[in-house]
DNA sequence: TTGTAGGCGTTATCAG
DNA sequence: CTGATAACGCCTACAA
């Protein structure tokens, strides 16, 4: 661990002077001689370039951070795969940041933007506070916000359109004959908990069905929570019929409770999830699932960040990916016995 | 996105040296009174520290990394979950890097290291190549490894114990009654295939039963892969009665096929996981499981890396976490039908 | 307590 | 094509 061996090192080895291996380095034209001899005395010395100090002159890093709300929702691993490869393609390394979508992680990550840790960033944070827009108006490197921010935030956001599809989802369970729709969601004071909210009150609205308090059970994204909130609906409410959950992982929780309390799905309550993650087609019985489009939001906040990383100083722009709805056994299969039948949903 | 202020920015702004501002912003003693006005002009200017430049000088970045092969597992995620919070208490940020388990992915984290990036690493590799071994061998910073390393390997290296852990497995099995044991292995080239496979064979011997190729299906670590595995596993040996998966992926892929093809769990078919993840508890039936201890390996990697930053110049340290084994209804609870029997397993 | 100046390892400009 | 040399932004003796 004795300190690395730099340019200068290489440099008094190869007899030349720093500049030459710098170019050598870089691949810019050079003697055939010397050119052979930096890189000999390079590779002797196991010379590894320090990025820290190439940043510091070029200000570039060629770095780019994820910030994901949950490591373990698989949302955010979908986005993470288009994500990926798309940066990578270019150039760019991706560094990962967990920030269990606590505010002060998400400023911290932000604050690292700022430091020139990273030339670029791409956040999913749940809750958007008054720090996040400050941090967000003053940042210096390109950001692009998955999910929503004000107009007139000067990033890139790339939005799903929850409202539409959780339209989809609960149309599908009232054209199926379900009256007594639940909605369990997660916190309120999340950007995706409010939005999922005030689209189930209006859906429902719109179908003329009552909006009724005791139909709406808030607990957490995830799926414990999903199920101890489920638990304490059906016991508020034990004649709901079909249940609207805010994300997969909810949906997950709501069907172990329902299994545990022998209630047959979707014959006696069925259930629809959101994000349409991997765990819903794997789930039993399969989930449905309004997808919110979360590779393609991933897909798209790459390209987005790259535009901007390019060079691209315009305007920021605002894509909205269109909701999906991917009916499974949840809602419209066959439930606990075995396969055959064939009727289809909706 | 103009060029920020730098501590000469400051400087001027405050009529102050750059050496002042610096020392009001690392906490040295100043006058009152230019302590205020470095603040002041560091708040109107919106400043924020340059951590390359930082970083050069001081040869620190307060940066380290995780490296994992694969986000998806949630054996990754209790990982995290543990050494996220001991790194952040000392004081560092921690990045993720997601490597699939591509050699050259986890070789570029193993050059960033190099790059001075970051001041350590946490790597848990799947695979371990002569490069691996090179890069480990001359890393000038401190490198945990999470998995294991030949002996020699320079690294402080945590270890699971799989052969002790299969082992719980087999004989629990076996003890249940079943004689006709297969394993669902990851591919035979990473080491933790390589170790369970071997773990199976000694395992079986001990207890008198055959070795039988037919009973050994290869696949890869996920639930899919585990899946398609089982499937074909059930085609060549239809009375194979316990199924001894290397992962929990591989298991619940299991879960998946067996119902599928009809076969009560554990009724027929019982079946055993490995990681003893969120999802074995989680899932229908719950799973049997190995835990190998993935909360404790991280935890201690955790330490061992923080020791190493403090300065800890010590010989190469091996840990290895103790197994255990977590018994549920895949190998011992009641199976379809609505709970009740209590009869507990080995 | 404060300012001046040197250096961290690279890149890039400018003469030679 | 090559070699001095000046940044990049910050920290830190050392001197005042």
């Amino acid at each position: 661990m004795a300190d690395g061996p730099t340019i200068n090192t290489i440099a008094e080895r190869a007899g030349v002077s720093i500049a030459s291996v710098s170019r050598v380095l870089n691949g810019l034209p050079t003697r055939q001689e010397t050119e052979r001899k930096v890189l000999k005395a390079a590779e002797e010395l196991g010379y590894v370039r320090n990025a820290v100090a190439r940043s510091l002159k070029s200000r570039r890093t060629d770095q780019v951070a994820f910030a994901m709300a949950d490591v373990g929702n698989p949302a955010y691993l979908a986005m993470l795969r288009q994500i990926q490869p798309v940066l990578k393609a270019a150039g760019y390394r991706l560094v990962l940041h967990s920030t269990d979508a606590v505010a002060a992680d998400e400023i911290d990550v932000l604050h690292s933007l700022g430091e020139r840790y990273v030339d670029g960033l791409i956040m999913s944070p749940l809750r958007v506070t008054d720090a996040h827009l400050e941090m967000l108006a003053a940042a210096r490197a390109p950001v692009v916000i998955i999910g929503s921010v004000p107009e007139g935030t000067p990033v890139d956001n790339v939005r799903a359109d929850s409202r539409t599809g959780v339209r989809l989802a609960v149309d599908h369970l009232y054209a199926l004959g379900r009256r007594r729709i639940a909605m369990v969601n997660g916190p309120l004071d999340t950007v995706p908990g409010a939005a999922r909210g005030a689209a189930y009150r209006e859906a429902l609205e719109d179908l003329g069905l009552p909006y009724d308090d005791d139909l709406v059970q808030i607990g957490d994204f995830y799926r414990a929570e999903g199920a101890r909130a489920v638990a304490e609906l059906l016991a508020r409410v034990p004649d709901v019929d079909a249940l609207m959950c805010a994300n997969d992982l909810i949906a997950l929780g709501a069907l172990d409770v329902l299994r545990a309390a022998g209630r047959r799905v979707p014959d006696d309550v069925a259930v629809v999830g959101m994000d349409d993650t991997d765990l819903a087609a794997a789930s039993w019985p399969s989930l449905t699932s309004v997808s919110l489009g979360s590779a393609e939001r991933g897909k798209v906040a790459a390209e987005l960040l790259l535009d901007r990383l390019r060079g691209g100083d315009r305007e920021p722009r605002v894509v909205t990916v269109a909701p999906r709805l991917a009916v499974r056994a949840s809602t419209a299969g066959p439930a606990y016995e075995p396969a055959d039948r064939k009727e289809g949903g909706a």
